[in-house]
DNA sequence: CTTAAATATACCTTGACACGTATATGCTCA
DNA sequence: TGAGCATATACGTGTCAAGGTATATTTAAG
């Protein structure tokens, strides 16, 4: 569990940081709100801190949790070398975007990845290692 | 391994991703690059291409693959929620918002993120019902 | 000091997945 | 047709992370 990418591949960890964007939340509150049990809670919680993704201060009994920016700005980089790739391919990405944008913003989601079909060319290509 | 987090969770698939930045290669180039097994390459690469972040065509008896970017968007999609929380930071960042993202780039305006917050209201919270 | 609430941690079980070895499939050329 | 290369898949194995239940810790209030 090194990498900022595995931690946000669990889905009620992105859950959970989908649900501070909005405000710090106590841990009962991201309890309910997302209907996780309490350990469940503190254990996604436990692992966003240690990886920079959230902080929190103490108030009476609870911890407010509220998002930091490093992590973000880490998977964002790597994301970068992808952009201009990407960003000649707006045209076809239309098509793309249209049945992925439903996000996940609960656990549990499900979908069957569209089944592409290689595009089948003979090429005939020269003999492989004369 | 539904969602494309799942997929790049994995580190030599990312190494694979980074690889076919620059131009679509095949097998034996990835994993002599990448000193992965062969099998190792290619399951990844399976996974890849279900998941839509690669496409590959026959040449002869190798398989060339290569980037799609659809999942990519969608990874990109997802970070969006949080870019207020660094606000113009990264210069490439800011080119591909600006073309593209120009629905809500009056984002930033709320107060930096730093953590010099210290929220410490003593709402002495009155408590359990008796 | 005792009780109740909020949160953190320990222990256990289970399931997913990544890897390696071995083998199958497909393709080209002699 | 057979040999050889490139790639895909099957199967067995080990590791690790996520969830559940139970319990510890901290804090407030009576």
């Amino acid at each position: 569990m090194e990498s900022v990418f595995e931690i946000i591949a669990e889905p009620n960890r992105r859950a959970i940081l989908t649900l501070l964007v909005s405000s710090e939340q106590s841990v009962g509150e991201i309890e309910r709100q997302l209907r996780m049990t309490q350990p469940t809670v503190s254990k996604h919680l436990r692992v966003l801190r240690e990886a920079g993704f959230v902080e929190s201060t103490v108030d009476a009994q609870r911890r407010l949790y509220r998002l930091k920016p490093g992590p973000f700005q880490e998977v964002d980089a790597w994301l970068a070398q992808f952009r201009r790739f990407w960003s000649a391919h707006v045209d076809a990405l239309e098509r793309h975007l249209d049945r992925m944008d439903r996000m996940d913003q609960d656990r549990e989601n499900e979908s069957t990845p569209t089944k592409r079909k290689t595009t089948k060319e003979k090429t005939t290509r020269p003999k492989p290692r004369a």
